[in-house]
RNA sequence: GUGGUUGUAGCUCAGGUGGUUAGAGCAUCAGAUUGUGGUUCUGAGGGCCGUGGGUUCGAGUCCCAUCAUCCACC
């Protein structure tokens, strides 16, 4: 894996760059499409690379070896093979699920026990057995097995479980050293910060997963109901630590704005269940603001989605077939909200290039905000 | 014309023997959603109970009239 920048923007800390990895160039700053369980929901993958340009999209560890699991997707040669997708995957490691399905689990220093959502059994991860799980979904970009801590969380508490991740990071980067990959490329280990909200675990965890020299690093642990302040607080002090010759990926971020903010304090690669699974609720995003197709006010708009990104279907199409549950409905809006927001970052990455982001991003934000 | 049926929220309907502020589903409107357990979740607005009399301390509920509705029969 190979990353190039290209281009700095003077008014921030904004960057423009290429990720090249076996399955593909990835321009950044980016977003990554999240595809749970070997799918991005609603759309077909003709969509996904046609129509939306997904450069990069998600897997996860957790959902894909608890369904369909390990030996169809090492059968199957994949998840590329198996889903049929041939542009670069990366996987979520699991660690965000022992967050989310805190209720159900229990971790310790090897590893965390935890109770399947789909049957109630039970299973155990440990950080070797994440890397095997990744290496048999086969994904270009593999993510360390960390704790997401939630928010608000002691400061006690995130600096034991800071240290636990890093601790697993060590393992995880062992056994990515020995083992060969399944299917003849590359994969790529990201390490993740952590230290919840809290300034100098933040830095010491930076340190830390900068000094580890992996081809790329992520940003965890935020946007998990804190203040976009402090997110932005964190991610900047984090931003300045992590090196500057390799991509930075901020985990779980966000709505347009938030990407806007981030990429203007030197994050390059985003991902986000918002745009489709808000797409699914009848929220779409647009250049001119937020829509909630459903509302009554929309019943004779024929005008389109949006004229650049969804010129195709009026908003009165889109309403109707919401208000009357057809499941193009959410289809539609699903390819629009990841068109959008793959078009916010190509938009961002022009300005970049051209050494006006930092205005072009303030302008944007405005609107990107506003309901209609 | 005669006999019967039904009139309660925008729609479809609940509301034993009279008793606090008349409910539900859908619809409408407004929020929520951040490394996906989500065709989801939360909340709000909306009523001369067909109309007019009567009985009663008190009527959506009982009585009379009237209008509308649907059905059957002349």
């Amino acid at each position: 894996m190979k990353f190039t920048l290209s281009a700095k923007d003077p008014g921030s800390k904004a960057r423009a760059g290429v990720l090249q990895t076996d399955h593909g160039d990835i321009p950044t700053p980016i977003f990554m499409p999240v595809g749970t369980a070997g799918t991005v929901k609603a759309v077909r993958q003709r969509e996904l690379e046609k129509e939306v340009d997904a450069r990069i999209i998600l897997g996860n560890t957790y959902h894909l070896y608890l369904r369909p699991g390990q030996e169809v997707l090492k059968q199957a040669g994949g998840l590329h093979r198996f889903m049929n997708w041939t542009r670069p995957i990366l996987t979520d490691s699991g660690g965000y699920q022992v967050f989310s399905l805190s209720e159900k689990r229990k971790i310790q220093e090897d590893g965390v026990e935890f109770r399947s959502h789909i049957d109630g059994s039970k299973h155990f991860f440990t950080p070797e057995k994440a890397m095997d799980i990744q290496r048999h979904i086969g994904a270009d970009i593999v993510m360390a097995f960390d704790e997401c801590t939630p928010y608000p969380c002691e400061k006690s508490y995130a600096r034991n479980s800071m240290h636990l991740t890093h601790r697993w990071l060590d393992r995880c980067i062992r056994d990515m050293g020995s083992h060969d990959s399944l299917y003849g490329y590359r994969q790529n280990l990201f390490p993740i910060v952590q230290g919840s909200v809290y300034p100098d675990l933040r830095k010491e965890s930076a340190e830390y997963i900068a000094s580890t020299e992996q081809a790329g690093n992520a940003i965890g642990g935020l946007s998990v109901g804190e203040p976009a302040e402090m997110m932005y607080e964190m991610t900047e002090l984090v931003c300045g630590i992590l090196p500057e010759e390799k991509p930075r990926y901020l985990m779980g971020v966000g709505t347009p704005a938030n990407i806007l903010e981030c990429i203007a304090l030197g994050v390059d690669m985003f991902d986000c269940v918002m745009p489709t699974r808000n797409a699914r609720n009848g929220m779409l995003f647009t250049e001119e603001g937020i829509i909630n197709i459903k509302n009554k006010k929309w019943e004779f708009d024929f005008d389109p989605i949006d004229e650049r990104v969804s010129p195709d279907f009026s908003k009165a199409y889109l309403r109707h077939l919401f208000i009357s549950g057809e499941m193009l409905g959410p289809q539609i809006a699903s390819i629009h909200n990841l068109s959008f927001y793959l078009w916010l970052v190509g938009e961002a990455r022009k300005h970049i290039e051209a050494g006006d982001f930092a205005a072009w991003k303030n302008g944007m934000v405005q609107k990107l905000t506003t309901r209609r």
